[in-house]
DNA sequence: CGCCGCAGGCTTTTT
DNA sequence: GCCTGCGGCG
C-alpha cells in the first residue's frame, strides 16, 4: 500500500499524530477513534519518510493479541521491511532480554517461567514451609501481596510492616518465597518486569545496548502501564529515544492490577516537550451510543478531557430493560439475540458482557435451549489446563531431572501411589544432602529406608520418566508431546475416567501433540543457548493460548467487561447492572475505585456499533442467595432522552404485591396490569381466567383456571401471560 | 493411599 | 451454584 494514500485516509487528529516531528508525543485515544490505526502508521511513516530501519523501532503492548494484529498490520504496510520491528508485549520484550542476558540476570540459562497457578502452588508451599495455613493468610492474599509489591518495583527488603502484624506476615512470606525462586531459577509474571529492570540498571553494557538500538519506542494502551513498565520504557528510552504512547484515561481499567493512570500525566512531565494529540473522533458507534457513553463519563472527575463525537447518524435508542430477576434477564436477552439472528444478523456480532464471570451461567443455559452457538471468554487457556500443565511437567523433568516443581507436579499424577508420606521421605532426603527431588526420589540410600510399596512406586515413576527421556533424543516435537502423553499414562487415565470432563481433557491433550508439531522454533531462542524443546516450553506460559482450543466459530460472544477492551460488536447487551454487582459492591464506597467502574461502564457502552441493551435484575440469585437489588447508578447517568426502558409483559400489579418497591426508574411504556378476574392466554395452557395471586416478588404465584386443562399455578415471573379479550 | 463428602468462600485477570 | 480444601473412612 502506498503510503501517502494511507495517511489521506487519515483524518487530520490521525495525520497529525501520525507524522508528528522528532520528540515525544501523547496520543489520547478515545474508543474507536482509530489508535491501531495510528500506531501502525507511525511505524510505516518512520520507516518509510524518517527512514527509520524498522530493527530500531519498538513496538510494546499488553496482549499477544494485539501484538500479533499490530505486526500483521504494519506488515501490510511496510512489507518486507516489517520484519526485524520488535513488536511484542511488555512480558513476551523482557522474556526475550532475560533469555539473552540471563546470567546477568542471575538466572539459569533455561530459567521457567511461573504463571499464576504455578506461583500460587509456590506460595503455599512457602507458607507450608513457614508453619502457616490459609487460615493465618489465605494464600491468594499472599500471592497477591508479592505481586503488587512487584508491580511497584518492591523488593521485601524495602517494604517496612508499618507495625500491622499482617503487613509484616506477607512480607516475610514475600521474603521466603523470594528466596525460593531464586533458588529455583524461576520467575513469575511481575518478576519478569522488574528483573529485566533491575538488569537495565545494572548492567549499563547490557541498556546501552538496547539504548542505542531503538531509536522509537511506540506504547499501546499507555493507561494500563504499571510503575515498573513505566520505569522500563523510561530507562530505556534514555535521553535519545523517542517515545509515542498511546492511552485512554477513560479506558483505565486495571487499576486493581496495578495499572497507574497517573503515568499519562506523568509522561508529560517526565519526558521533555511532549506534544499531545487528541483523538475524539469516533468511527465505531451511533451517535446515541457515543452520547451515552460521554456522559457517564463525564461523571468522573479525574479526567484528561476528551469528548467522543462522530458523524454517523443517531441510530436506534439505548434499551434498559428491568427484569424481576436474573431468570427473567436471561430469557429476554437471548430472545433478543434470537431474534436479530431471525433479522440476519451473524451470531458474532452480538456480546454479552457482565461484571463477573458468575453471570454468563444463565445466559449460557438460555442460548443452549435456543441452540444458538455461543463462546464464554475467559477461564483457563489452554497452557493453563492441568493436563496440559501436566504433559508440560513430564517433557520438563525428561528434559531437566533437576526440576523440582515439575516433579512435584507429577509424581503422583495420574495416581501411581506416591502419596504424602513417601513425598516427605523423599522431601527430607533431598534437604538432607542438597539433591533435587529426582536425585533423591532415584538415590539407592533412601530407596533402602522405604517400605516395599513406596520404593516400587517411586521406580516405577523414574522408570516412566526414563523412558520419556529415551524418546527426546532426535524425536519432533510432536512425537516428544506424544510420547509423554502416552508414556506417563496421562492420557490411559483421562480415557478411564468417568468425568464428565474426562473427555475434553483427552482432546486438549491430542490438541497439545498438534500445537507442539506447528510450534516454530524461533533464533533468539537459538541464540539464547535453547533447544527446541526448552523453547517451546519457555513460550507455553507466555502466550498460554486461546480461552478455547477450538477454531474460531461464528458464535455469540460471552465475556467480562474486562476482556471486552478492544473489541467491538454490533450488538451489545450488558447484563447485572445493579448496584452492588455492577459498580461492584467493593468498589462502591471508595471514589477512586467507583471511578474505575465507571470507566468499565464507559468501555462496555463504546463496544458497541449499532445496537446496546443494558439490563437489570430487580432479584437475583447470588452465591445461591437472594438480593434485592438497586439499578446501577450508571444507568441513571445516562440521559433519559437516549434510552427506551423495557418491561416484561406481565408485571404484577400492587393490588396483589403487599410490598412492591418503588420504582426506581421512570417507566415510559404502560405496564400491562392483571387484575383478578381477567381473561389471560397461556402459550400452552390456552385461555383462562386469573382466579387468584399470592406471594410477591420474584415469588409471586397465580393461579389461573385454564378452560381446557383446568386449574393450574404459575410462577408469576415463569409464565408468558397475555392478556385476553 | 486415595476416594468421597461436607463446609466455607467467593470481582475483574492482558502477562 | 460451583469450586477448593480438609477430614474421615475403606
Amino acid at each position: 500500500m502506498n503510503l501517502a494514500d494511507a495517511l489521506m485516509s487519515l483524518n487530520p487528529a490521525q495525520r497529525e499524530a501520525v507524522t508528528a516531528p522528532a520528540g515525544h508525543v501523547l496520543v489520547l485515544a478515545g474508543a474507536g477513534s482509530g489508535k491501531t490505526r495510528v500506531l501502525v502508521h507511525r511505524i510505516a511513516y518512520l520507516a518509510d519518510v524518517e527512514k527509520v530501519d524498522p530493527w530500531r523501532v519498538l513496538a510494546v503492548t499488553f496482549t499477544n493479541k494485539a501484538a500479533s494484529e499490530m505486526r500483521a498490520r504494519a506488515g501490510t504496510l511496510l512489507g518486507q521491511a516489517e520484519r526485524g520491528l520488535w513488536a511484542g508485549t511488555f512480558h513476551g520484550i523482557c522474556h526475550r532480554m532475560l533469555r539473552q542476558h540471563a546470567p546477568h540476570a542471575q538466572l539459569p540459562r533455561n530459567f521457567q517461567v511461573l504463571d499464576q497457578d504455578d506461583q500460587l502452588r509456590l506460595v503455599k508451599r512457602v507458607m507450608r514451609e513457614m508453619g502457616l495455613s490459609d487460615e493465618d493468610l489465605p494464600h491468594r492474599d499472599a500471592a497477591w501481596f508479592i505481586n503488587s509489591s512487584k508491580d511497584e518495583g518492591r523488593r521485601p527488603e524495602v517494604l517496612d510492616a508499618q507495625g500491622q502484624p499482617r503487613r509484616r506476615l506477607q512480607i516475610e512470606i514475600y521474603q521466603a518465597y523470594e528466596k525460593l525462586t531464586r533458588l529455583l531459577g524461576v520467575v513469575d509474571f511481575a518478576e519478569i518486569l522488574l528483573r529485566t529492570q533491575e538488569m537495565l540498571l545494572t548492567q549499563r553494557e547490557i541498556l546501552g545496548h538496547y539504548q542505542r538500538r531503538f531509536a522509537h519506542l511506540l506504547v499501546d494502551e499507555f493507561q494500563d502501564t504499571n510503575a515498573v513498565q513505566y520505569a522500563f520504557v523510561r530507562v530505556l528510552a534514555g535521553e535519545h529515544a523517542q517515545v509515542f504512547a498511546v492511552g485512554d484515561d477513560d479506558q483505565s481499567i486495571y487499576g486493581w492490577r496495578g495499572a497507574k493512570v497517573e503515568n499519562v500525566q506523568a509522561f508529560t512531565r517526565d519526558f521533555p516537550k511532549v506534544r499531545t494529540v487528541r483523538l475524539e473522533q469516533n468511527y465505531r458507534s451511533t451517535g446515541t451510543i457515543l452520547a451515552a457513553a460521554n456522559a457517564v463519563i463525564a461523571c468522573n472527575s479525574e479526567r484528561l478531557g476528551k469528548n467522543l463525537w462522530t458523524d454517523d447518524k443517531a441510530g436506534a435508542l439505548i434499551e434498559i430493560f428491568s427484569g424481576y430477576n436474573e431468570v427473567d434477564e436471561a430469557r429476554y436477552v437471548v430472545g433478543r439475540i434470537k431474534a436479530s439472528m431471525e433479522a440476519d444478523r451473524r451470531p458474532s456480532e452480538s456480546a454479552v458482557l457482565y461484571r463477573s464471570n458468575a453471570l454468563s451461567r444463565l445466559i449460557e443455559e438460555n442460548l443452549i435451549a435456543q441452540r444458538i452457538p455461543y463462546r464464554v471468554y475467559g477461564g483457563l487457556r489452554f497452557f493453563e489446563r492441568a493436563e496440559i500443565k501436566d504433559a508440560l511437567a513430564y517433557l520438563r523433568l525428561a528434559n531437566s531431572p533437576n526440576d523440582d516443581a515439575s516433579f512435584e507436579r507429577i509424581v503422583n499424577t495420574p495416581p501411581r501411589g506416591i502419596g504424602e508420606q513417601t513425598m516427605q521421605a523423599v522431601r527430607q532426603h533431598a534437604n538432607a544432602h542438597s539433591l533435587s527431588l529426582w536425585q533423591s526420589a532415584t538415590s539407592a540410600s533412601l530407596a533402602a529406608k522405604m517400605t516395599g510399596r513406596a520404593r516400587n512406586a517411586l521406580t516405577a515413576f523414574a522408570g516412566i520418566l526414563q523412558d520419556i527421556r529415551a524418546r527426546l533424543e532426535g524425536a519432533t516435537l510432536s512425537d516428544a508431546a506424544e510420547h509423554a502423553i502416552t508414556l506417563s499414562g496421562l492420557r490411559a487415565f483421562y480415557e478411564a475416567s468417568s468425568d464428565s470432563k474426562a473427555e475434553s481433557r483427552v482432546e486438549n491433550l491430542d490438541q497439545l501433540i498438534s500445537a507442539a508439531g506447528s510450534y516454530v522454533f524461533n533464533d533468539e531462542d537459538v541464540a539464547a543457548g535453547l533447544n527446541e524443546l526448552e523453547s517451546f516450553l519457555a513460550n507455553a506460559a507466555l502466550e498460554a493460548g486461546d480461552g478455547e482450543a477450538d477454531a474460531w466459530e461464528d458464535c455469540v460472544q460471552l465475556m467480562t467487561l474486562h476482556s471486552a477492551k478492544g473489541l467491538e460488536f454490533a450488538c451489545v447487551y450488558i447484563i447485572g447492572l445493579e448496584d452492588g454487582l455492577f459498580p461492584s459492591g467493593r468498589s462502591i464506597d471508595d471514589p477512586a475505585r467507583l471511578e474505575e467502574e465507571r470507566r468499565l461502564m464507559y468501555v462496555g457502552i463504546t463496544r458497541a456499533r449499532q445496537e446496546l441493551l443494558l439490563s437489570f435484575a430487580e432479584s437475583r440469585r447470588i452465591h445461591g442467595q437472594e438480593h434485592f437489588a438497586v439499578p446501577s447508578r450508571f444507568l441513571k447517568e445516562i440521559p433519559a432522552e437516549l434510552v427506551r426502558e423495557i418491561r416484561p409483559r406481565l408485571n404484577v400489579s400492587r393490588g396483589f404485591t403487599p410490598a412492591p418497591r418503588a420504582p426506581r426508574m421512570q417507566l415510559e411504556e404502560p405496564q400491562t396490569l392483571f387484575k383478578l378476574g381477567q381473561s389471560v392466554k397461556h402459550a400452552s395452557f390456552g385461555r383462562g381466567v386469573l382466579v387468584s395471586a399470592m406471594g410477591s416478588g420474584e415469588n409471586t404465584k397465580l393461579l389461573v383456571n385454564f378452560e381446557t386443562v383446568g386449574p393450574k399455578l404459575l410462577m408469576a415471573n415463569v409464565a408468558k401471560l397475555e392478556a385476553a379479550a
